[in-house]
Formats: C-alpha cells, sequence, structure tokens
RNA sequence: UCCCCUGUAGCUCAGUUGGUUAGAGCAUCUGACUGUUAAUCAGAGGGUCGUUGGUUCAAGUCCAACCGGGGGAGCCA
C-alpha cells in the first residue's frame, strides 16, 4: 500500500502535494479533526474531514485505536497546534477499533496498567518515543563500534559452560520431562540430552567473546541474556540484552576510556537523532514528580541530565578510596547506613547512591575491588588482593556497566579456577587462549536496558523493553 | 527469597470511629454544537468492593490465609 510517512507530512516543504496517509486514530474533535500517528514520528497528523462529504456511518467508526487510510491535500494549517494538516478527499477504515473494548485512552494510564496491556501500549505516546529511541541505541552501539573497526561477534546462546558464576541459570533440554533418563547413581543421565551434555541459556558472552579478541583484536556482542534468578526489582530482568565489548591489548585504563567514550557517545547520538521523542519524555517526566516531594524529584531535566554526563568527566576511585570516602561521610558518622562499610565487604545500593547521587553527582568508576568479591577471570593486581575491576555507577540506576582487565597470566589463572572450584576440564579452551600467545586484555558488559532507562528517563525496567521477561511473567 | 505498601465502575481515585440504596473525574452511550488541540455542554447506563474463611445485630471498612500489583533489599547488567 503506497502511502507518505506522517514525518515528512509535518515538514512544510510538502505542502500543496496531495499524499496519502495510513496510520491510528488518536483522537476525533468535532466530528472535523482526526489526529492520526503512523509510528514515524511522536507526532500526530492532523486530518480535516468535512462532515458534508463524509457520511455519519463512516464518521461513527474513527474511534481512538481504529486503522485509518486516507487521502488529500496536504496544506497549511489554520489552527494553532500543528503547522500542516491534510484535507481528506477520501478516508477508508481498514481496522475498526470497539470503543468500548479498546483499552488504551487518550489520556494518562499508569505504567502498571499498560504492563498488562504489553500488546497495545506501543499506540501511546510513551511508548512510541521508548522504542524508536531503543532503536536508535541499537543501531548507535553497531555504528559506534564498526566506525571504530571492532567486529561484531555472535556468541552462542545455548551454552554447557557453567563456570562464569554470574548467577542462576535457565536449563536447556529435549530431554522428556516426564521420563528423565537415569545413570547408575540415579542422577539425571545428561548423555542422553540433545547436546550429551548439561547445557543453559546464556548469562554472559564474555568468555568466548574474548577467544574472538585474541584474534580479531577487539570484538563486541550485542545479544540477549538469561539470568534465572529470583529478581524482583526495577533493574532487573530474566531476559536482556548485553552488549559487551572485548578488546586485546589494553587494560583496565583503556577500558575506562571506552566505558565512558561510549556512554558519551551513545547519549549525545540520542539528543542528536530524538530529539522530538526525549521532550515528549521529559514532559512526561516532569509531570509524574509533580505529584513527589520535593527531595525525589530530579534536580535536573531529562535532557540536562543527559548533556550533564555527556560534558563532565567521569568520577573514577578505587574501591579503597571509596571506603575512606564512606566511612568519613556524614551519614556514616550519624549512623545513617544499614549496611557496614568495611575493607574487603561488597558496596551496598546505599553506599552506591551515596558516592553518585549525593557526593559526586556524576557518574562514578569504581576500580580494583578485592579479588574475594569478584569473577575469577578478573587480573590480579600487583597488592595481591585487588583486582583490576570496574563498575560504572549512574545516578538513579546504579550499575550500568560491569567489567575488568582479564587475567592473562595461564599460571595466575588456574590457580584462580582452583580458588574458585572451577574444574579447569570445563574451561580447558578458555585457558588455551593463555597457553598460546596470551596477552593483555579487557572488556566490559553494559546492560542495554539500563542504557534505556537511563536515556529515556523510565523508573522501571519492565518499561523499557517490549515484552518483559521477569519472576511469573512470561506473557506475550 | 525477605521487608513495606496496595487491590472499590473500562481507567484514575475518594469512601470518616464498622451503620440506610457505595461516590467523583475521565472514558462509553444518547443528544446539542462545530476550526478543534486530552474540544465543549446536557443527560443516561455502568459495581459479586481481588478470592476464601472468620469476628459482629451489621463488613468496602476489622482479623487470617491465599492470589495479583507496586516499591525497597539481596543477586547483578
Amino acid at each position: 500500500m503506497k502511502h507518505d510517512a506522517i514525518i515528512e507530512l509535518l515538514d512544510a516543504a510538502s505542502i500543496g502535494k496531495k499524499v496519502t496517509v495510513c496510520g491510528w486514530v488518536r483522537t476525533f474533535r468535532n466530528e472535523t479533526f482526526l489526529a492520526v500517528n503512523d509510528g514515524s514520528t511522536i507526532k500526530n497528523l492532523q486530518l480535516v474531514i468535512d462532515r458534508e462529504k463524509t457520511d455519519e456511518a463512516l464518521r461513527k467508526r474513527l474511534t481512538t485505536g481504529a486503522a485509518i487510510c486516507a487521502s488529500g491535500e496536504l496544506v497549511a494549517s489554520k489552527g494553532q497546534g500543528q503547522s500542516t494538516e491534510v484535507l481528506v478527499e477520501h478516508i477508508e477504515v481498514l481496522g475498526d477499533a470497539d470503543p468500548e473494548k479498546f483499552p488504551i485512552q487518550m489520556k494518562r494510564h499508569t505504567m502498571d496498567f499498560l504492563r498488562e496491556k504489553a500488546h497495545l501500549r506501543f499506540r501511546t505516546s510513551t511508548f512510541g518515543a521508548v522504542f524508536r529511541i531503543r532503536h536508535g541505541m541499537t543501531f548507535a552501539v553497531h555504528k559506534y563500534f564498526n566506525d571504530r573497526g571492532f567486529y561484531n561477534l555472535h556468541t552462542p546462546i545455548i551454552t554447557a559452560s557453567d563456570a562464569e558464576g554470574a548467577g542462576e541459570m535457565f536449563r536447556v533440554t529435549s530431554l522428556d520431562l516426564n521420563a528423565l533418563p537415569k545413570n547408575d547413581e540415579g542422577k539425571i543421565d545428561f548423555r542422553e540430552d540433545f547436546f550429551g551434555k548439561e547445557t543453559n541459556l546464556t548469562v554472559s558472552g564474555q568468555l568466548e567473546a574474548e577467544l574472538g579478541a585474541m584474534a580479531l583484536g577487539k570484538v563486541y556482542t550485542f545479544g540477549p541474556t538469561f539470568r534465572a534468578e529470583n529478581s524482583n526489582t526495577s533493574r532487573h530482568l530474566a531476559e536482556f540484552w548485553m552488549i559487551e565489548p572485548e578488546v586485546a591489548f589494553a587494560d583496565i585504563r583503556d577500558n575506562m576510556d571506552l566505558a565512558e567514550d561510549f556512554m558519551k557517545y551513545l547519549l549525545q547520538y540520542a539528543l542528536d537523532h530524538y530529539a522530538d521523542d526525549l521532550s515528549f519524555l521529559e514532559q512526561r517526566e516532569q509531570n509524574e514528580e509533580k505529584d513527589k516531594p520535593q527531595n525525589e524529584r530530579n534536580e535536573m531535566s531529562l535532557t540536562e541530565r543527559l548533556r550533564f554526563v555527556i560534558d563532565n568527566q567521569f568520577e573514577r576511585i578505587t574501591y579503597t578510596q571509596a571506603i575512606d570516602l564512606l566511612r568519613n561521610s556524614k551519614p556514616y558518622k550519624k549512623n545513617k547506613f544499614k549496611y557496614p562499610v568495611e575493607w574487603g565487604v561488597d558496596l551496598q545500593s546505599e553506599h552506591e547512591r551515596y558516592l553518585v547521587e549525593k557526593h559526586f553527582k556524576r557518574p562514578v568508576i569504581i576500580t580494583d575491588y578485592p579479588a574475594t568479591i569478584k569473577a575469577f577471570y578478573m587480573r590480579q593486581n600487583d597488592d595481591q588482593k585487588t583486582v583490576a575491576a570496574m563498575d560504572v555507577l549512574v545516578p538513579g540506576i546504579g550499575e550500568i556497566i560491569g567489567g575488568s582487565q582479564r587475567e592473562e597470566r595461564l599460571e595466575k589463572l588456574v590457580e584462580k579456577c582452583a580458588a574458585f572450584g572451577i574444574p579447569e576440564e570445563h574451561v580447558w579452551w578458555y585457558l588455551d587462549t593463555r597457553r598460546f600467545g596470551s596477552a593483555v586484555h579487557a572488556g566490559f558488559g553494559m546492560g542495554f536496558e539500563r542504557l534505556i532507562m537511563f536515556v529515556t528517563g523510565m523508573t522501571n525496567i519492565r518499561d523499557v523493553i517490549p515484552f518483559p521477561r521477569t519472576p511469573l511473567n512470561a506473557e506475550f
């Protein structure tokens, strides 16, 4: 069906043309003014319908949610709210939307309600904006890396590697769950399973990405990731998308530089290409915050926050410095923290929030954590106590990036495997990269949905992915 | 998994120390009006108060269990 995208028709340059518009009705005012949206932009196009020339039965079908196709001349609008409009000569209803039953109305809905209508929430301005931006960020991720000589690597989604310790895993099997084959010890005999061994959905593509980096130099993965944790928070999903660059001949400092530059690039890309959507989301956020007490509101607007991150250096401190800073902080001295602040214990949310939101008021990169609280593959520092790990924390969301310089020394890595109880025969292929032509390398994982939260100002991660997967929720 | 909050009309919410026939705005329907911007005006319909059980002369209101939703914590990205 040949038709014009609404985003093209809002431009005065198209005035005078005969145009055809297909889209969904947002409102129908005065039995004359039809606001139509086709997803090409957050803005609606106003169609002006001649009551005299349009029969009543047809007009009655122009209800919120209906799909229509109309043609006519694009003219400069006589009204105030828009620059152009279409004088409709012919209009057809492609799909009716029974107004008694269609749940999406032209007014404010709660995010809760729309989450239960995930199949229809795309029709709202908010979710239209969020998912246009999500697309833009996907594209920008690939563009950023491609422009800098990285290769996109498709790491496996089904994996037999269970050594990463990144969380509970979803099992993948083709066995008949009602008649599981057992071995002599009475345990499930995975030799009879599809792959002949236990397999799961991936919790990270990192280990495989490292293998690629040790030949291609700079690689990145961007794929779905699965965690079977019983997490019920506004920033966790059981199925989410993660970006994992991995770079050979790069140390922790290069890794931090990459993370910071990457984030700034993405935010700038959003500002450059999604100004209309961002300004709507900024307005939405301000409306939401009207009901909140002053101290819970954002000090800066959405676009101000994005610009602030772009224009300012990320704060870089070590874990040890963070501990010192926290122990000298007001809330610590006044006993406001619930959890202890001691060297060797992981930082709690309340501590990270204090550092990022109260003390520095900007993104913070914390490095060099105690080895005991970080993964086996992170490179041991010369102090023997800490590893070259880094977490990037941003206001409102917390950890958006986690990464490290990888342990490239075979003996050290073998020691770590033993210490973490990881059998060498499970990771022989990973260790091989350290046996043959090992080199300094580093990488990180960025939670894509957490990035989208930061860019759009949405406060629940379930509202930045089309169909969220969380405990007890796999509808749609 | 733990802590806190919550469940009343299609939606967003009121509902007093337990007390007649459970309300409002929006949406819907009917009518009016017609250059409107979430149009406006008038009228109408719309409820097993999440479920089950208990206390009571009497439960939307109090208690318990269960189910659903949200926020926070942990785990992490």
